[in-house]
DNA sequence: GCAGGTTCTGCAAACGATTGCAGGGTTTAC
DNA sequence: GTAAACCCTGCAATCGTTTGCAGAACCTGC
């Protein structure tokens, strides 16, 4: 930590003034109380000393830490990046910092992180890894600590703020896309369903099939255990061993659908000639694959962007009313969707 | 609520000893100082009221915050992500946090990025922005704070430690892949040259051409401003305007080798019946390409480890020696390159 | 010239922890 | 039996800021 770094005390020696002089002058909210001559002596002193305000000292005064933690499971998954920079970006414009952790869905590691970001008095936390019941979500109601969801959350009665994507909708363009193009026997490998976005896009599916007056045969769905290439692999491959066909698959998102890749090019099948897949995210480079994948859109960084909003507001203003943020998917159609081989 | 807000003092009371010896039992290092019989009733009444150290408090006491910063460009860059999960779970091993900036390569934004870092009081930074003459790195000698350099580095009389790939011989292993499939006439799309990996791989194709017997032509070289796929596809698209005929080229980095990958598109050319082409870093996904990428991998995420041991040593013995890791990258060999078209 | 009102600045107590020093108590040594 | 040696624990200062309160100085109006 730097030695040498100015104190408010310094600057407060060397103009000849009381500290709390320069206190005020550096504070903004308080700048109006020092006559503006000595403030401009003190703001020269400072400048010329290089003093900086120490924000550890700031913070643990004022109780406020100008941070919020984030908790995601896994930063090298390519949908977090530009939450991200939503969520940094829009913090930074305030002042504020974020730290963050990734649990890798280890709902242990989740409650560690938990009490480190609370050692460290974060001002709110913004969750990504929400369970459809979590302790942690729990934890931080108890301890009154400003909380915001985000792409998933939890049970629908929660009472925290959440700010996700509208899964429902953005499946149900998937579905009525493969209609449109004649489909009729459509698979889907879902997500886990312990968490809300494995169980609103399964239910979004199964509505969306009703709707368009096809019937969803249970034998074409198969339910992977985590967000993984391998799991989509492997639950495409337990629906091709089935007795069932069918010519389109609906993956409950990108990276299930690269698995889906995968399982047809093991069993010599061609996308989309034998067979559509769809994902969801729209991940970076999935326009690159071979064929390029269609898929959902959802508004990465734009998430972030109204996480960070709907956090301040709630740390400035802790009774405000909670609000639900669903935003709005759209379909990206690419190469590997096509009619079915009638 | 009472549980988060618990302080040493409450413990101290609960207890009926003085607030100090709830810090010595509360610490690890001086515990030995306090019969174990009091210990234990510390440690349980602090367990009973929920209490967490209150890590502001401890910063401000110790001056050490047990915080570094991390500077990158930008996080939806692929090639970070799985060098930060380095660092972060590092850094995570010895209690330490890691509070990261995006800078979107612009310079000013550094400087005010840095005085953010130093007023929270870091410990050490990792800078992944290093430019060959950069006012930011000189800002942190300045400062005393220890900094530790991450796949860039700046002029080599530096004094700071740093940890980068060696791109020399990460370029040679693609040149000498591409003459051993029978090139001769091999183009280079150079990265930015005020950086230093765009520097180093442009010395390497030239070192690894001479190498081969070859002469690399510098009509044969064009160089990108920026590492995007955009100025890639103009990279090449002005190389194939040229008059000299080439059947491969060597990009600097992935990104660019993408931008070539549409530059072929759009004039019609097929990888790797026309044109072999190999990228650098071996980004998540350009497996999946079509054709799958040619390209150097590194090590993202040794390097990010390596990195944060690195820091960590300096903070902990700032007279430490300085040293400079240059890791070994690997040629990955998919379809993008083939022999030439005769 | 004086009561009453405005500004401004200084004082000192926090915020929650750590730590050198001193003193009380117990044990050991002679 | 007493001095020396030890082992614990408490005291109080400190890290760098902020902020309620008090008082000094100046102004205003009568």
């Amino acid at each position: 930590m730097a030695r040498s770094k100015a104190t408010i005390n310094d600057v407060a020696k060397a103009v000849g003034v009381h500290p709390s002089t320069v206190s005020r002058v550096m504070n903004p909210g308080t700048r109006h109380m020092v006559t503006a001559e000595i403030a401009k002596k003190v703001t020269e002193a400072a400048r010329g000393l290089g003093y900086h305000r120490n924000a550890l000292a700031h913070s643990l005064r004022t109780r406020r830490s100008s941070t919020v933690g984030v908790v995601i499971p896994d930063i090298t998954n390519p949908v977090f990046p530009p939450i991200l920079r939503g969520i940094e970006d829009t913090l930074a414009a305030v002042g504020y910092i974020a730290i963050i952790a990734n649990t890798d869905g280890a709902p242990d590691r989740d409650a560690v992180v938990l009490e480190h970001m609370l050692a460290r008095r974060v001002d709110g936390l913004i969750l990504a890894t929400a369970r459809r019941k979590d302790a942690v979500v729990d934890r931080c109601i108890a301890e009154e600590v400003p909380v915001v969801l985000i792409n998933r959350t939890t049970g629908k009665d929660s009472v925290v703020p959440s700010v996700v994507n509208d899964d429902v909708r953005g499946i149900g363009l998937t579905v009525s896309h493969l209609t449109g193009l004649g489909h009729r026997r459509i698979a889907h490998v879902a997500g886990p369903q312990d968490l809300s976005t494995g169980l609103e896009r399964h239910r979004g599916f199964l509505a969306a099939m009703k709707a368009a007056g096809l019937k969803a045969d249970p034998a074409l769905i198969a339910v992977a255990g985590v967000y993984s290439e391998r799991e989509g692999q492997r639950a495409l491959l337990t629906l091709l061993d089935g007795k069932k066909r069918f010519t389109a698959v609906v993956a409950a998102n990108d990276l299930l659908a690269l698995g889906c890749y995968e399982a047809l090019v093991s069993r010599e099948l061609s996308c989309p000639r034998d067979m559509s897949i769809t994902g969801f995210n729209d991940m970076p480079f999935v326009d690159k694959l071979n064929p390029p994948l269609t898929t959902v859109r959802i508004q990465h960084y734009e998430m972030g962007v109204q996480a960070a909003k709907v956090l301040l507001e709630r740390i400035t203003d802790p009774q405000a009313r909670r609000v639900d943020l669903r935003l709005e998917p759209s379909l990206v159609v690419r190469g590997s969707t096509g009619r079915p081989a009638s």
